[in-house]
DNA sequence: TGACGACTTGACCATTTGGTCAATTCTTGA
DNA sequence: TCAAGAATTGACCAAATGGTCAAGTCGTCA
């Protein structure tokens, strides 16, 4: 089994043997790197190929679609091997979930500022397709969860989304009150921009196939991001918005 | 176990008793009913039953997530019996994606006329927030779908879909030439329109815990459709809509 | 009424599932 | 160098899975 930081360590490690560095030497060196292997650089690898393959398999199939057997055979480690790092599927699940919560708070915490409606939004439509781009896998788990009636992140969704959500319930009105965009329920404009945007995500194997086949490029995704900006701009905005 | 065509044909049945009608004619009559049980009742009924016990399970937990058992739980029938209605489950779930794609058609037609942007966009917007509303677990049927690859309907996507896309293509690309709509890409504008709408079908335990906790009424839900409408056009449409 | 086919279902089967375990090998730090 | 812990994994297990089957019951039609 070839880990990429074994890889990485055996190419230090050479580099080192050939300059007569000491084994110890080496491994202080390597402790120091700015792109540190936390814990044992073994535990991490691992962890990392079977967080990666859960992932991939939970936003296939789901949580109860999931198999471990598949999630190891695609992590490139034997099932047992994945029970020894993580217990069960739910605790498998939980963790990739956790990640996918802590994306989104990321995403979320883009919006909260003083600007004008057109460049708030802007912002935050612009990276939330960033994220479905980057991290299409974590939206569609997202989705999964949700349609299955979002047993485990019911949490979340009662408290921090809700918070959010009355937080920024306000901003839109007072966009509103203040005349700089149309009378809209903010609610039903959050909804359109999480749809749109996590569409690209969720939907990309549809996307693909309109496309031609070929998953969007970089350049057409880029023009399908601004499209989407522009849009959701100016299906709320006043002011003839600039094309 | 009771069934809903049962009790249908039972009603038929007294009321034609009544005015001393054969055995005969009734079942004549019925099976020249509009509303006509095809078939023997009796697997009309089971059929229709599983079928819908079907459509709740692949919508929460996808095909790979869905236990035959599960299905024949919700129907009400012993999982044997499921089997001698429907022979494994991949021939269920086609069948229940045969429905979806079916519902799909009749509000796709609902757009192809050469009325004014606005109102052929509300028209189609309209009628798949009603599809939304009505028919949610197709949505998330086909939505999860989507997301394992789309295995199954990848004829559909590559002919039908696709062909509906290039077909509308040309309208919005009309609408632009005409100088009635913004230069917008038909795609964006597209999935906008899908990912909006059925995301109120997809969604919808999200949208619940944010209704405070339940779903939303039919007033609730007239208020979203007329929005999601008034966006939209608004996204697209030059002159300034009328709110 | 009786015979035939449609329908029903408990018991069963091979395979797959999530998960365990003990024997073994590898890493690490002194 | 070596001991102690970390990591590896084939073999295994009970439960659940999709699906079958044979022995029945029920409905219908002549």
């Amino acid at each position: 089994m070839l880990k990429k930081w074994n890889c990485v360590i055996k190419i230090f490690t050479n580099r080192l043997l050939l300059q007569h560095s000491t084994d110890k030497f080496t491994k202080v060196w390597i402790k120091n790197l700015q792109v540190k292997p936390p814990k044992t650089s073994i535990r991490a690898d691992n962890e990392a190929a079977i967080l990666a393959a859960a992932e991939s398999v939970f936003a296939e199939v789901g949580f109860k679609g999931a198999t471990t057997s598949e999630i190891a055979r695609r992590a490139a480690v034997p099932k047992a091997n994945l029970h020894y790092y993580f217990a069960t599927k739910e605790d498998l699940y939980r963790i990739v979930l956790q990640r996918v919560l802590t994306v989104w708070l990321s995403a979320a915490s883009s919006m909260d500022d003083n600007e004008l409606p057109e460049v708030a939004l802007a912002r935050y439509i612009g990276m939330k397709m960033d994220l479905s781009r980057t991290m299409p896998l974590g939206s569609q788990i997202w989705a999964s969860e949700i349609m299955r009636g979002a047993p485990m992140i019911q949490d979340f969704l009662e408290k921090t989304l809700k918070e959010w959500v009355s937080d920024h319930e306000i901003v839109v009105q007072r966009w509103i009150n203040e005349g700089k965009i149309h009378p809209v329920s903010p609610k039903a404009l959050f909804f359109m921009i999480w749809a749109t945007t996590q569409h690209y995500a969720d939907f990309a194997t549809q996307i693909s196939v309109l496309n031609g086949g070929t998953p969007l490029s970089d350049e057409e995704f880029e023009v399908a991001r601004l499209q989407v900006i522009e849009m959701i701009v100016r299906s709320v905005v006043r002011q003839p918005a600039a094309v």
